[in-house]
RNA sequence: GCGCUCGUAGCUCAGCUGGAUAGAGCACUGCCCUCCGAAGGCAGGGGUCGGACGUUCGAAUCGUCUCGAGCGCGCCA
């Protein structure tokens, strides 16, 4: 028996109890953890939903409904070493042996002890999704890091998972990276070549105008301007996304669609975007212009779907691309990046109109400010002087940089600390969770290969030690922890919940000994040792960080 | 002016969708290796949860107002 059916079997029959004693009232009963220990391992509040019917006081209520389950279902009170009424609240311990059960289930089964069962929901993710006119930056770099690590955990409790990002390779920024591009070009040979003012400055766009000229030169010589524009536009756009590509498959970011806006427009499925909210009478026309009808979704303003000569506007592929994601998915969940706060509203307003109400999230990824030596650097996309992630992560690691990036929850600005980040000392959080892992593989190393998954139920009860039992329910936290990163779509949560799992392993290893103690009580610490081991490697799995058998 | 996100310990932040004396890390102070990894553990001080009203048996959490911070308000993308 496992905790959670321990819980179950528990909330059941007060859920009986209370219709019985009170006139059939209907209660929810969950269980949730007190933040003082003294109060138990879980508590409910199932008394207090009872006042009003029952007329009586919560800790009369309480001790009504205690009374009721010791003489109603001894056997479901014995999984429990304690169910105290305390205040109106039923605080409730669970016997050792379900905690030793939850041990026995992790090395037993592995991953698939935090696995979800699979329930035929549909999730669209978008994150990262970036202009093609330069490197990723690091602010992305955050946004793929909570993306990745949400997408991951999801698959784990069992969604069916679409990973997306649009490439926005249409619109003005083309033309201007292509203005840029070709300025680069003609200073390969005359330096005096004026740069445009509104050009994208960064030094990148100079390897991609040398490339140009060793591979494309003769061809380039016989363009016209504008057509040469046009080219250089495209050939940067693929080489860029090319690098964005590789920037993010070296974060450990995976994706199922990489989705050319171009595409979209050309086969059509704006046009039909556009066509779904004519269709609703949500468009009218005015100046030339087609607009959409956002006022009646709590927009400030309607907004213009095609301009008044003829071309789409970026919310129109908005609209298209948000109507094809809703149509296939339950729910869909975009990360946008901190200058987008104005978004939030708006595409709820655009999903209602469409028909699919509060199934469309907007996760917005705070700014991140990159600190070195108490100084913070200072970044600014006009100036040029950006930090791209290749660059964070060639000087933080990648483990480091998906771990920061993951700490905090998504609406708190982030200060990534570089020293911090590279320091192999216990303040750093990364090194502090990835040594415990370690330090368990070291320990595993030392033991007697055949003791170290030898344990059965028989030495399992003799985990008893206060430190064995924190540390087993710790563990046992793991599919709840992931199930909860789902619903409040809180990846930080892992991040803390990995810091506490090492914690609760350090302070059992410096209060219990492993190794040296007769046979029934070494097994079973091995088994705890092993079961804190592999959740800490599913935890880091989920956040893209290694688990390193030794460091 | 309007909108969004936030305001919790000296610092950086949690607080699981209202619950019992508000937590963690860092920093500071003092302890713990003849012993499996001290990159570790233990103990201590420190907060009118920005402020005010309201809803509730019960509010850091919900509502209104207010102060403060950041960001956004184009037929740009």
């Amino acid at each position: 028996m496992l905790p959670d059916d321990a819980l179950r079997a528990l909330g059941d029959t007060l859920r009986e109890l209370a219709a019985d004693l009170y006139a059939g009232a209907e209660i929810d009963v969950s269980f949730d953890e007190p933040r003082r220990p003294e109060f138990g391992e879980f508590a409910t509040n199932a008394a207090f939903a009872l006042v009003r019917t029952a007329r009586r006081a919560p800790q009369e209520v309480a001790t009504a409904l205690v009374a009721g389950l010791r003489s109603r279902t001894p056997r479901t009170v014995e999984l429990f070493s304690s169910i105290e009424p305390v205040a109106g609240f039923i605080n409730v311990r669970l016997a050792p042996p379900i905690w030793q059960a939850a041990v026995g289930a992790i090395v037993r089964d592995g991953e698939a002890f935090a696995v979800g069962s699979h329930r035929g929901e549909r999730l669209s993710l978008e994150f990262g999704s970036a202009n093609p006119t330069g490197p990723l930056v690091v602010v992305q770099g955050r946004a793929l890091s909570l993306g990745d690590t949400l997408a991951r955990t999801m698959r784990l409790r069992g969604y069916d998972v679409f990973v997306e990002w649009i490439i926005n390779d249409t619109g003005g920024q083309l033309e201007t990276l292509g203005r840029s591009v070709d300025a680069r070009y003609r200073q390969l040979e005359n330096p005096g070549v004026p740069f445009p003012d509104d050009g994208y400055p960064g030094d990148y766009l100079v390897a991609i105008a040398r490339k140009l000229h060793d591979e494309r030169a003769t061809q380039i010589a016989t363009m016209e301007p504008r057509e040469r524009a046009a080219f250089m536009a495209q050939f940067a756009r693929d080489v860029l996304v090319e690098q964005q590509w590789e920037s993010a498959k070296r974060f450990r970011v995976r994706y199922d669609l990489w989705q050319s806006e171009r595409e979209l427009h050309e086969t059509g499925r704006i046009a039909a975007g556009i066509e779904r909210l004519k269709d609703l009478g949500l468009t009218y026309e005015a100046d030339g212009a087609l607009f959409f009808r956002a006022t009646q979704f709590g927009d400030d303003k309607d907004r213009v779907l095609v301009r008044a000569d003829g071309r789409p506007t970026y919310f129109c592929t908005d609209v298209a691309y948000h109507y094809e994601k809703l149509q296939r998915s339950d729910r869909v969940i975009d990360i946008l990046g901190p200058d987008h706060h104005g978004y939030i509203g708006r595409l709820a307003g655009l999903a209602a109109a469409l028909g699919y109400p509060g199934r469309l999230e907007v996760l917005i990824a705070q700014q991140v400010t990159l600190v070195r030596g108490g100084e913070q650097l200072s970044m600014s996309k006009r100036a040029g002087n950006i930090v791209t992630l290749d660059e964070l992560v060639d000087e933080a690691g990648v483990d480091a940089s998906r771990f920061f990036f993951a700490m905090l929850s998504t609406d708190s600005p982030l200060t990534f600390d570089l020293d911090l980040a590279v320091a192999q000392s216990n303040d750093n959080p990364v090194y502090y969770v990835q040594y415990g892992h370690a330090r368990i593989a070291s320990v595993l190393r030392r033991a007697a290969a055949a003791d170290v998954r030898a344990a059965g139920s028989a030495e399992l009860r003799s985990l008893q030690h206060p430190a064995e039992l924190a540390l087993a329910r710790r563990l046992a936290d793991l599919p709840h922890v992931a199930q909860s990163v789902v619903d409040q779509l809180a990846p930080h949560r892992l991040a803390r919940y990995a810091r506490e799992v090492a914690a609760d392993f350090h302070q059992f290893y410096t209060e219990c000994r492993i190794l040296d103690e007769q046979r029934e009580r070494r097994l079973a610490r091995l088994a705890l040792s092993l079961a804190a081991q592999r959740v800490l490697a599913i935890v880091l799995g989920l956040l893209g960080v290694t688990a390193p058998e030794s460091m």
